[in-house]
DNA sequence: TAGATTGTTAATCGATTAACAATC
DNA sequence: TAGATTGTTAATCGATTAACAATC
């Protein structure tokens, strides 16, 4: 598999590391010093770039401007890439005003809610009545959402979108969305995450416990 | 490896399914049944289920309440854990008023914020000034956190949680933290996930116009 | 040339899936 | 008994890691 979910994440973070490097006022760096950067170790580094077809000078490590063009083509950041947030919640006015996002390729369009009350068409990041959603997919050209609605609603908006043209979403309901073949959902699951963490530390203590008593 | 973080997030997966199934007055399930439930498969359930010394019936099945049971014993259902949140900025704020928590096993106890301006201590979740963030670990014996605060200051910040107690955390700060061997992190990238879809997303559209340029 | 570093091929590892024996 | 389902052992798969050859 060429291209796993995996690679690609890993892809995105030597990126970011290497604009870091590059403002520092390096010029090249060497498979070890991006292991170090993004927490990897050096031969999967080298193997991520074979990978994707980016070549090095043996003995000389690697140009931080030409790898960082050549990570720009493959990553698409030439341009800036619209998303919309539906379901203005909690966690979906959290995302339209997030700033995480203004150092990538990806804006917030536009929000979407079925509550009138919610709607702003004046703000930064517009709210716009749940009934303009189609349209503005098409308009936009759209192919990407985060679905922040509740969970009973979830598949039935995810359907509108889909069938409007939306290709992907970040999905925040705790549901199994249904989807075709083609078509990318990620999921985040807060509570699951907490809960996995809350296991683990808890398994822990458990067993220290345990030692403690035998010793 | 016994216990893997995706097997024990899918124990969290079933016994949610099985809620549901109880409530909808089932008295047993197949693996089969399961596997629908959580999109996995049915020798995938039966596997975790073994792992964990789950056991079923030859020829009938689980015994729904009999499995819920167990389940509860070991993630430790009984009783309801005190969560915090660090830094009530956008993601901060919408995670402590977040209902999904409600069904679980988990509360937010108390944010905390550097800002005056913010504490509130007569809310529902009180914010509380960064200073009193040790003492609140200590006193109310915290073992997880949500660190939701920007990414310069997230290590330090961090590290403090560790100093008064903290064990593991669900990090949404776009770095990666330095902890000891035995302290789980949880990382939430947003923007990273959304990038990821998107480069999928165009991946296919990329190749869908090569393909209808060759036909 | 000797030393350092890349890039590829092979080995390992963990997790999922398949095959099948056990048994209700 | 025959059929259905569990539970385990073996095979497969994908991803990471190790080994090493190529070469600047």
């Amino acid at each position: 598999m060429k291209t796993s979910k995996s690679s690609v994440t890993r892809l995105y973070s030597y990126r970011e590391a290497l604009l870091r490097l590059k403002y520092l006022g390096f010029v090249k760096v060497f498979s070890e010093n991006m292991a170090d950067a993004i927490g990897a170790t050096a031969v999967q580094v080298r193997k991520d770039f074979s990978l994707f077809g980016l070549v090095g000078n043996k003995r000389g490590g690697y140009q931080i401007d030409e790898l960082i063009q050549k990570l720009d083509a493959l990553l698409g950041k030439d341009k800036k890439y619209p998303v919309i947030v539906v379901g203005s919640g909690n966690i979906g006015r959290a995302l339209m005003n997030y700033k995480g996002f203004l150092a990538s390729d990806l804006h917030i369009a536009a929000a979407f809610d079925t509550d009138e009350q919610k709607v702003n068409r004046s703000a930064e990041v517009p709210t716009l009545p749940f009934g303009e959603l189609k349209d503005f997919i098409k308009k936009n050209k759209i192919k990407v959402g985060i679905l922040a609605v509740p969970e009973l609603v979830a598949q039935q908006v995810l359907d509108q979108m889909m069938a409007a043209g939306i290709k992907g979403v970040l999905n925040f309901a705790p549901v199994r969305l249904n989807t075709p073949e083609k078509f990318v959902v990620h999921n985040v699951n807060l509570g699951r995450e907490l809960e996995t963490i809350l296991y683990f530390v808890n398994a822990w203590d458990r067993q220290e416990q345990h030692e403690t008593h035998k010793a």
